[in-house]
DNA sequence: TTGCTTGTTGAACAATCGTACAACAACGGG
DNA sequence: CCCGTTGTTGTACGATTGTTCAACAAGCAA
């Protein structure tokens, strides 16, 4: 009697795998912080086995910095959400685009974990400087893009961007950091009112 | 003939010990990033072995907690310092609170590092998460003082403080995350604008 | 079916981790 | 001078780390 047994286990395809060592890493980093995210951790947490770490990323800080990296994607295809069903005014735009930060998926724990063990690679490691300083640029390009919709001039809007940027920053770490210290909707009125002086005196 | 050999060690103030080790601590977590502070590291670089963070820490987290304990303690120090030596004016003992964290000691990547490294401890530490908000809250307290000595009522006092505090945060995270991205002097112009905005508001 | 490609496994490795603890010695009081 | 206190040492220990790699098997082509 020939009897086929289940198999051990099932190829992926590579980008499939990818994605869940990373969402894995994710959710370990997310769970027992940046010092408990091991290669077994991940691995196990991914349902998969140690030596795949090492065959798809070839180490465990690249696995960091890929998570970060998708992790900033996701983020930024919720902030593009959030400014398509904002409206076509600007001005709504570009707070739909801060505001969001403090809502999920964006204002979450998880996140938190994934960014500080990306801060923490970044002191020491040369080309993660790097892809940090490129995403944090891209971040700023799209707030000056709405920035300049809102009539911002060009003289000030870099200075305008690094500002916002900075606020939004600074709240959404304190709410991951230390929720209860105050609210989203206290955050998000903050925003808005720096918003508000900024685009009000450039008219 | 007897011979005086030269101590194989010096027995220390439990004080001077203790802080030996939390600023070896300190220089190695800005050397090695938060995944590079092992107790032998620390001891090294302390000049001592590695059983005595155990014998006056308990423990590696502990001593890291102390470290930003003592760091912490330190910036509030520089930034007493700097309102002392801003003079009698209410407005510009502020901007001299706030404008102090973009420059020497406190923006600093060796205290990036610190900082960074006790994240990392809030999200899996209740203690330490106890000690994070404290520590904020304490910082706030002051912020809170200074902008009622501006003239800023009540009632908007607690809500500047966090908008203040987050804008403080964000420019001095990326300042010491990438430098050259942005000056410290933009950093110290945003934030003098910031406060203008609030203090003329509240007259 | 047969054979090849290659995704996958898991044991093995050296290195490092944090903690515990018995032995030692510096220092002050007798 | 000696003796007790205690700060200090460093080894030993088991657990865990990241990485490597030979063996295995899933899936596809022929």
């Amino acid at each position: 009697m020939s009897e086929a047994a289940s198999p051990a286990f099932r190829r992926a395809e590579p980008d499939v795998r990818r994605l869940s060592l990373i969402e894995a890493c994710a959710r370990v980093l997310a769970r027992n912080g940046a010092a408990g995210a091991s290669v077994r951790a991940i691995a196990q947490e991914a349902g998969a086995s140690v030596g795949l770490v090492g065959h798809y990323f070839g180490g465990v800080d690249a696995l960091v910095a890929a998570t970060y990296d998708h992790i900033d994607r996701r983020v930024a295809e919720a902030l593009d959400l959030a400014v398509a069903a904002a409206g076509p005014a600007p001005q709504d735009r570009l707070e739909a685009f801060v505001t969001a930060s403090f809502a999920p998926p964006i204002a979450d724990t998880a996140l938190l974990a994934t960014w500080i063990a990306f801060w923490s690679l970044v002191t020491a490691r040369k080309d993660i400087a790097r892809q940090h300083d490129e995403q944090y640029a891209l971040y700023r390009a799209r707030l000056e893009a709405l920035l300049g919709d809102c009539g911002v001039p060009v003289s000030t809007r870099r200075r305008h961007a690094i500002a916002v940027t900075a606020l939004v920053d600074g709240l959404w770490l304190e709410l991951c950091l230390s929720p209860g210290c105050f609210t989203p909707e206290e955050a998000r009125d903050i925003a808005r009112g720096f918003l508000a002086s900024i685009t009000s005196s450039s008219r």
